[in-house]
DNA sequence: CTATATGTTATATTCATAGTATAACAGATA
DNA sequence: TATCTGTTATACTATGAATATAACATATAG
């Protein structure tokens, strides 16, 4: 079981789920062409509606993440991945701006910030324990 | 007129205007001790309700950010501001994980990605132009 | 061919949150 | 005595998240 979800958070569902599956294609442990689970399983198996599955398999198929067949299912994106252009690049400063901003005023400087990414960066890269492949 | 809100945003609108008010502190446009305008007033400048203002000033005063005083009214914080404790360094690290795994799986580097938040981080600290003074 | 599993679509309902609109209150100020 | 302050209360609308069923078309397995 590599996919936790925190029912309390005030991040939706479908929202962790998503960023999950991001995070298991850039740590490689969902490789090019690999199968995912059905919405109706995936869902059992979180304990969740199958709507709300759908939803993120959804928005990663949108953003190219993710293809769906009728015949193989939802595999993880066989071809080349989305790239960092400008309108990603503009994306993630609008989300990275209000962090930095307070990072700046409760008093980290800029060593500590960029290597706090870093170490993300890495651990996301290159993540602790490669166990199961299931999810 | 430093703030500017975007009423067609994913962002509500009283998360923009304390993550605004946040950055004129970080950047030191708004000083320790200095008043901000009436709920009312603000409210009426941006053309939003009294409500959405307070519910900035509420959250930003329960963070430690603002002081709220019967008499002088709403003054930014003239003591010490918070600090980057454990507690806020978990939720910064909740919240860049996301965004650090997307930008890893699109192809960004790690000095890419520390260099965007280094120039994001620098910009905020010494902003193009201080020009006005008033909100 | 038949049954099953797939993604997909359509409704409907519940719930929480955002935002607005008014109104009123208590304390401080001019 | 007015006026401005933050504060509280109530009500309403709109939107989105999540769930619950149901049904459909297609592809696969037996």
């Amino acid at each position: 079981m590599f996919v936790e979800l925190d029912l309390q958070s005030e991040v939706p569902i479908y929202e962790q789920l998503a960023d999950q599956l991001v995070e298991g294609i850039a740590s490689g442990m969902l490789a090019p062409g690999q199968a995912l689970p059905s919405v109706r399983t995936l869902a059992a198996d979180l304990g969740i509606n199958l709507h709300t599955v759908n939803k993120a398999y959804q928005a990663l198929k949108q953003e190219g993440f993710l293809e769906i067949h009728r015949k193989k299912g939802v595999i993880v994106q066989p071809g080349p991945l989305p790239t960092a252009d400008e309108t990603f690049k503009a994306r993630l400063r609008r989300d990275l701006r209000p962090l930095a901003a307070e990072a700046l005023v409760r008093g980290m400087n800029e060593q500590e910030l960029t290597e706090l990414m870093q170490t993300l960066y890495r651990s996301i890269q290159n993540p602790p324990s490669e166990g199961g492949t299931s999810l």
